[in-house]
DNA sequence: ATCTGAAACTTGATATATCAATTCTTCGCA
DNA sequence: TGCGAAGAATTGATATATCAAGTTTCAGAT
């Protein structure tokens, strides 16, 4: 058997440098406010102002570049933003469970508690890798099961934690317990198809645990 | 005195080809699944392919289109979607409704009393253009009290709503009083800091009123 | 008749060249 | 010395050309 090709061969150039850029301003190697020269920008990376231009229109989009006609384009990201980003995470995320606790299904509602009976079994083991592709698991079944597909890619798009802050939020023992007890309230909320209550408990966790990441990610820049 | 220029000549061509695209999607004049050929819809619209493309990365970053590698790309939008975008709406206004009532200032909370006087005034003048403007108004003080500006963006992105269907929903008697109700009790909310019943508040009336927007679409397309 | 594969064709991806607005520099006049 | 206009330089906006992946078509073998 084959395995698949690296991901970074079907990616198109334009999409790659978009990554690229998007990791180099949420991490602050790009400043706000920091003007970007087009085809300085190309040279740099070895590549023409085509699908540059694409991929900071991209940018543009999602608020992480303003671009003035004829006059640069600058980055527009800082702590302020990065908390809007993450209420507005929590504004669709909330969202999402609330139509998840009207559609789930049976089996979604087992999957949802298999994964909280793991989650508890993880706290002991301590392997935060293991609890991290948990919560993610858990948070993708919410999605599944709210069959809100324009909402999950809105949501996706408010993302602005790395690998490492997660790492470093789950290794306290603190936080770890809070969270898999958020995330057994939310999943018998949306059992129990309470909608308002699982939009809301959706809603104070990832605020709260948001702020904890934010947090982390200030004081990592200090 | 000179009036400014055109909006038309301030931007950028890609601006408008995107304006003229998304809006052509949103209307149902491009239908989903629709194939769009780079080429042919420069020539069609008189333009190269650069600002094109742009174009459409935007759109594709809004999820309106959808780009395949090296095969098309293809429009991304039906009923289903638009009941997202209108969900999605309601979350991220009524996350801005919640910090507008944690950060209104009493300066702020006048304004919306007053246009809850203006909008009660224009009950009984059956001024349905006049009402759309109020309403605008009302909803931009409560964005600039929540001085979220990344939200407010976010939000402005999820609009689907065409000036002739606020037209058409407003120009029901029963419609315009319980938006007036429902906005006094918002504004009520937000006065006296009331951040969950503001979002709760704001969250029932976008979806409300959504749905009644989405019923009028749908309506007018059979 | 069906399947295979190579060639022609389509089309998005990328590169390069040109255009035009803005900014910066500098020279000259008051 | 300071202000201002002209022109050079910069740079995003736009246009065009080229590349390469994917699709289609059709001849030829089984």
């Amino acid at each position: 058997m084959l395995l698949p090709v690296e991901p970074v061969f079907l990616k198109s150039l334009r999409d790659h440098v978009y990554g690229l850029l998007r990791d180099a301003i949420i991490s602050g190697k790009l400043r706000s406010e920091e003007k970007l020269n087009e085809r300085q920008l190309a040279s740099q990376l070895g590549i023409s102002t085509t699908p540059l231009k694409e991929a900071l229109r991209v940018l543009e989009a999602e608020g992480l570049v303003r671009s003035e006609p004829r006059r640069g384009i600058y980055v527009t990201f800082n702590a302020a933003q990065a908390e809007e980003m993450m209420l507005a995470r929590a504004a669709i995320e909330s969202m999402i469970a609330r139509q998840a606790a009207k559609r789930v299904s049976k089996e979604q509602v087992a999957q949802l508690r298999t994964l909280i009976v793991e989650m508890r079994a993880g706290l002991e083991t301590v392997d935060v890798l293991e609890l991290i592709a948990l919560n993610e698991r858990f948070h993708n079944v919410i999605h599944e099961a709210s069959g809100c597909g324009y909402l999950r890619r809105l949501q996706s798009g408010q993302n602005i934690y790395t690998h490492t802050a997660r790492l470093i939020v789950l290794s306290e023992e603190r936080e770890r317990f809070q969270a898999v007890e958020e995330h057994e309230a939310i999943a018998n909320a949306i059992a129990n198809h309470e909608a308002d209550l699982a939009e809301r408990l959706m809603r104070d966790h990832v605020i709260r645990s948001g702020e904890k990441h934010l947090l982390r990610v200030s004081q990592a820049e200090n």
